[in-house]
RNA sequence: GUGGACGUAGCUCAGCCGGUAGAGCUCCGGGUUGUGGUCCCGGCGGUCGUGGGUUCGAACCCCAUCGUCCACCCCA
C-alpha cells in the first residue's frame, strides 16, 4: 500500500521529469552555479531555530524521529537551512561568495492535493555572501531564463515585495495589530488566530472581509527601513533595464521567518490552487542564526511536481517511446548472436536506442510487440542473416522496402536518423 | 485541521425504481510455414475501496472507515 501523500512517478512521466530538470540544469550551469548534494535528514534544532518555530511548516509538518541515540531528526521540509548549514560548516562562507544549487526530495505532513505531496521535489538556487540588489536581479533574470528554457515563460508572472529588516517588520507588525485589534470582529477566524501568533500572515488572506478590514491600513512601504527601501528601489531599477516585467504585490509575505528584504513569488493559473511554482527571496539573516557570522543571502526554491504540471499543461504529453529500433530474433537458437550484433550495432550508433525482443514467440507477435513499443524500425535476425553478417531493416513508419544489409551499413543507414525525426 | 465530490476489470467508464455485474481499450490465442498496423473470432480478467446496518434480496439505501480529487489552510 503506497504511502499517503506519496507518489510513484512512472516511466513516461519520468522522461518529463528527466527532460525538464536537466533543462533547468543547463542553464544553472550556464549561469556558472554550482551544484550540491545535501543530506535529507537533518536535526529538528536546525529547522526550529532556521525557519521558524511558530511557522506551520515547524509547527505541524516536519516529519520528526528520533534517532538511536536520542537526537532529535526531521526529514527536511525546505531546504535552504541545510544548504546555509552545510555551506557555513565546511568553511564556504568565510569572506567568499557561493551561488549553488542543489535537487531533492522534501517532506511535509500536509494534505495531499494536486501539485502538492507529502513528498515533493524542489531544485533550490543560493547565492551566499553579496548583500546588494544586483544578485536579487541576478537570481530573478535565471528564473526567467529557466522558463524560456522550458517554454512556460507566457504561463508566469513574477510578484514582488520588500519585507525590509526586521526591525522594519517588528514595527510593522505593532501597527498591523493596533489597527486590527478594533476590527477583530470583520476577521475571518483564521486571521483571527493569527492576530496574535503571525499577524503578517493576514495580509495575505483570501477572505474577503478580512481583506476589507486591511483597506486604509497600515501600509507596509511606511514602516519599511530606508536600507530596505533603497534595495528594494534598485532592484527594480535593475530589473527595468533588464526589461522584465513583474507585479508588485505589497501582501506578498512569506512562510518562513528568514526572509529579509526582497521576497518574489512566480505564479501560474493554469495549476488551479497551487499556482506558485517558484518563490524565493533575501535571507540576511539565515547563517547567523544558524550560529554562523553574518551572511548576506538570498535565494529561491522551484516546485518540480509543479513545474512538470505546467510544462505538461502547455505542451501536453505524448507517449513514451522507449526504443528507436526493436530487434526481433526468428529462432531462440539466434539469441545469443543477435545481442551480439546488436551490441555491435549500439556501439557504431551511440544516439539510437537498440531493445531486443526477448522472451521468444513468432515473428508475428514480435512484430506486434516492435509496432506497439512505438520504435520506428524493426531489425529482423534469421538464420540466413545471422549466418552472412547481415539484418534486415524495416521502416515501421514509412513505406521504404525492407533491405538485407551488413550491420555497418545499419548503423550507418540509421545514424543520424534519431535527431531527423524529432 | 475544515468543507464538498467521487471510489465498479490493468485503464476509461456504463449499470434505470434495490433482484448477487457489462462495454471499449489493453493483454493472450486463432484467422497455416520468416513480416506489424486495419478487420474478424475466441479467451484471461471484478470478494463493485473496506467494515457494519436496513432488506427475503444491496454495486445501488443508511452509518463508519480508508483512499483519490477539488476548495479552504499552508506553501514550492
Amino acid at each position: 500500500m503506497r504511502v499517503r501523500g506519496m507518489r510513484d512517478v512512472l516511466p513516461g512521466e519520468a522522461r518529463r521529469w528527466r527532460d525538464v530538470e536537466s533543462a533547468m540544469v543547463d542553464v544553472l550551469d550556464r549561469f556558472a552555479y554550482q551544484e550540491v548534494r545535501l543530506p535529507m535528514l537533518e536535526t529538528v534544532e536546525l529547522f526550529s531555530r532556521g525557519v521558524g518555530e511558530a511557522t506551520d511548516i515547524v509547527e505541524k509538518e516536519m516529519y520528526c524521529l528520533t534517532d538511536r541515540d536520542g537526537q532529535a531528526m526531521a526529514l527536511r521540509p525546505e531546504g535552504t537551512a541545510g544548504c546555509a548549514r552545510a555551506l557555513d560548516e565546511n568553511g564556504m562562507l568565510y569572506n567568499q561568495t557561493q551561488r549553488v544549487f542543489y535537487r531533492g526530495p522534501m517532506f511535509r505532513y500536509e494534505r495531499p492535493q494536486k501539485g502538492r505531496y507529502r513528498q515533493f521535489h524542489q531544485i533550490g538556487v543560493e547565492a551566499f555572501g553579496l548583500s546588494g540588489p544586483d544578485i536579487d536581479a541576478e537570481l530573478i533574470q535565471l528564473g526567467c531564463e529557466l522558463w524560456r528554457a522550458l517554454g512556460i515563460a507566457g504561463e508566469v508572472r513574477l510578484e514582488l515585495n520588500s519585507i525590509g529588516s526586521p526591525a522594519a517588520r517588528a514595527a510593522f507588525r505593532e501597527a498591523l495589530i493596533g489597527w486590527l485589534e478594533p476590527r477583530k470582529a470583520s476577521l475571518d477566524p483564521d486571521s483571527r488566530r493569527r492576530l496574535a501568533t503571525n499577524p503578517l500572515r493576514i495580509l495575505d488572506s483570501k477572505s474577503e472581509e478580512t481583506r476589507r478590514a486591511l483597506d486604509n491600513g497600515p501600509a507596509f512601504k511606511d514602516y519599511l527601513d530606508d536600507a530596505s527601501s533603497e534595495h528594494y528601489a534598485g532592484l527594480k531599477a535593475l530589473l527595468a533595464e533588464l526589461d522584465i516585467d513583474y507585479v508588485e504585490n505589497p501582501r506578498l509575505v512569506r512562510g518562513l521567518d528568514y526572509y529579509t528584504r526582497s521576497v518574489f513569488e512566480w505564479t501560474t493559473d493554469r495549476l488551479g490552487a497551487q499556482g506558485a511554482i517558484c518563490a524565493g527571496g533575501r535571507y540576511d539573516g539565515l547563517v547567523e542564526l544558524l550560529g554562523g557570522r553574518a551572511t548576506p543571502a538570498a535565494g529561491f526554491a522551484i516546485g518540480v511536481e509543479r513545474v512538470v504540471l505546467l510544462h505538461d499543461a502547455v505542451h501536453g504529453v505524448s507517449p513514451e517511446v522507449p526504443a528507436d529500433v526493436y530487434c526481433c530474433v526468428l529462432q531462440p537458437g539466434l539469441h545469443g548472436a543477435a545481442l551480439a550484433a546488436v551490441q555491435r550495432l549500439r556501439r557504431m550508433a551511440p544516439a539510437l536506442r537498440f531493445r531486443v525482443h526477448a522472451g521468444g514467440g513468432k515473428l508475428k507477435n514480435q512484430l506486434k510487440r516492435a509496432d506497439r513499443s512505438g520504435a520506428r524500425w524493426a531489425l529482423l535476425f534469421g538464420e540466413a542473416e545471422i549466418r552472412e553478417g547481415l539484418a534486415a531493416l524495416k521502416d515501421l513508419r514509412g513505406s521504404a522496402e525492407q533491405e538485407r544489409l551488413r550491420l555497418a551499413d545499419v548503423a550507418a543507414r540509421l545514424n543520424g536518423r534519431r535527431a531527423a525525426k524529432e
